[in-house]
DNA sequence: TCTGGGGTCCTAGGACCC
DNA sequence: TCTGGGGTCCTAGGACCC
């Protein structure tokens, strides 16, 4: 109720608090009683307050994994943890499966973690009117280069460089699809983000109208230890000379 | 209920290494 | 020289979340 006070004296907003043994549940409580609810769940209480709920209201099912369970007649939380843990499996594999049988009886061991460092950084843009790889290429052409800027700023405010560089498309008809390359030395250079980017396109069909552009950079490294371009020279010699994966794909495709 | 812009996690195949 | 097992990295896509 402390908490409470405190939100809405800072913001003028009212919440809804779950107070329960574990993430899972406190998320699921803290939906039962919104707006402004606060519930309070002892663990003896889960087969009457969470059992009967849809399968829906576990943070983790969302509407294919709620439309499979209901085709094999499974609607409730109650329902999920009765079922069957062979029928589960040939339908959604086994680590999915065996993390919805201790969702549903409400066995949740991750820490809480109030921080953490991202592990991609992307932009992406939906157009006003669908475009043209080839009759508005100029105007796709700057969306891009742009893109690849605000990622390049977002990546050094943010104090990171990214080694990956992706594309992703959405067609007219709502098809997406993504494309990425590993660079060999982590960067935040917008020119070499864009240049990693296009390189991305080059291996995607360009027949169709586009909805939706982004680039996204992942395996990020923070900014302590980036590596500078005559220091990566070096690096990437004694890599070659003791033969880790990686450079040897990178010169078995020629870089 | 749908769309948009940002994310996370998982799976799977291929290439490659020891 | 070949085969196999175990492992990592890269790439692509899907489900899900806010």
């Amino acid at each position: 109720m402390r908490l409470k006070q405190a939100v809405r004296q800072a913001t003028g907003l009212s919440c809804s608090i779950g107070v329960a043994p574990n993430k899972l549940l406190s998320k699921i409580c803290s939906g039962l009683e919104k707006p402004d609810g606060l519930t309070v769940l002892d663990p003896v209480e889960i087969p009457s307050r969470i059992w009967p709920l849809p399968v829906r209201k576990i943070n983790g099912i969302g509407p294919k994994a709620t439309d499979t369970l209901a085709a094999m007649g499974i609607i409730t939380i109650a329902g999920l943890a009765r079922a069957e843990p062979i029928l589960l499996k040939t339908h959604f594999g086994l680590s999915y499966a065996e993390w919805m049988l201790r969702a549903a009886n409400g066995v949740d061991e991750r820490p809480v973690i109030t921080r953490a460092d991202p592990k991609s950084i992307s932009r992406e843009t939906t157009f006003e009117r669908d475009l043209h790889p080839r009759h508005d290429r100029a105007v796709l052409s700057g969306v891009f280069t742009a893109l690849c800027s605000r990622v390049a700023q977002d990546l050094m405010r943010k104090g990171y460089y990214c080694r990956t560089v992706g594309i992703k498309l959405r067609y007219d008809d709502f098809r997406t699809l993504t494309r990425d390359r590993t660079l060999p030395v982590p960067t935040a250079d917008p020119a070499v983000i864009r240049r990693a980017a296009g390189e991305c396109l080059r291996h995607v069909p360009l027949e169709r109208k586009l909805r939706l552009l982004g680039v996204r950079t992942s395996t990020l490294t923070s900014s302590a230890a980036p590596d500078t371009a005559d220091q990566s020279g070096q690096r990437e010699l004694a890599l070659g000379t003791t033969g880790t994966g990686a450079n040897r794909r990178e010169a078995a495709r020629g870089n």
